[in-house]
DNA sequence: GCAAATAAGATATAATTTATCCTTTTATGG
DNA sequence: CCATAAAAGGATAAATTATATCTTATTTGC
């Protein structure tokens, strides 16, 4: 019932390249050393989003890592399944004729509902969302003052 | 992101004993050959159960297990909780000040959400809830007809 | 005392997750 | 063309967790 490392690591890496200014490109090195991932694991977690086409990856001397798409174009589920693969939250939503008791058993009508709202809350927040919500939240660091 | 096993069985189990009648005490390995979980498993879910108050267990050759109180004051979360301990969707979450970036992460606030919907699901279904829905759903097992 | 049931502790097994190391590939700048 | 800086990929190690069993104790009713 807990989001994998890997899930976490993955929006806070992904989070981090949509908050830093577009000209220069973003190193993993530093994406983890900002974000606190260990960083050869982020290299396997920048992989699977690049796959995905959520991140746009360069070699060479002045690689590194891009946002593959507009940041709105980007929802917090599609960040996570990439490098989580489907989120289920019961063994028995795998796929439609996964448990027998599909349609005898109340808690499965309960465990669709529940994934459903939780997909739908990720499905619904995009990048672009959390990356407008960063920059506000460094603007005010204390309750209501700005300097 | 995924309910244990150990969840899910409690559940099942926990909605086993309260659709019975209630004048004969259910036990484990009925139980557990009904809802198809490993018998020996299972003892260590009843007890969990039996522990915080969900369950009344009696040993002995009439023994068995019994609902620990009436199957409205239960809910599903309750049952959760009780075999798997505190429900987190992500590792910040486990407590106030687990993670550094609390305040300013926006990841963070997502997360807190998201908990909340999902842990407020589970708290408002009860298990009377859920042992009504089984005897509808045994009443018409295919759509629309009662013969 | 015997049989049937749960309780509890120790432990095994397995699976998964997390993380690292090492080598390879690619690109850039001089 | 060479040195360097970056990502890519494969193998594997370490750690954690989940799942399950075995054994022994305890309780109860006859």
């Amino acid at each position: 019932m807990e989001l994998s490392r890997r899930g976490d690591y993955a929006v806070r890496a992904m989070l981090d390249v949509a908050t830093r200014p577009v000209d220069r490109m973003t190193v993993t090195k530093e994406i983890a050393l900002r974000q606190d991932i260990p960083p050869v694991f982020l290299t396997k977690i920048v992989s699977s989003l690049s796959q995905a086409g959520l991140l746009r990856t360069y070699r060479g001397v002045a690689g590194g890592v891009a946002l593959g798409k507009p940041a709105d174009q980007i929802s917090l589920l599609q960040i996570i399944e990439a490098v989580d693969g489907p989120i289920y939250i019961n063994r028995c939503l795998i796929r439609p004729g996964e448990c027998d008791r599909d349609r005898t058993c109340p808690a499965h009508e309960l465990w669709v509902q529940a994934q459903g709202e939780l997909l739908g809350l990720l499905a619904n927040k995009s990048l672009a969302d959390l990356a407008r919500r960063a920059q506000e939240l460094q603007q005010v660091p204390t309750a209501g003052f700005a300097a």
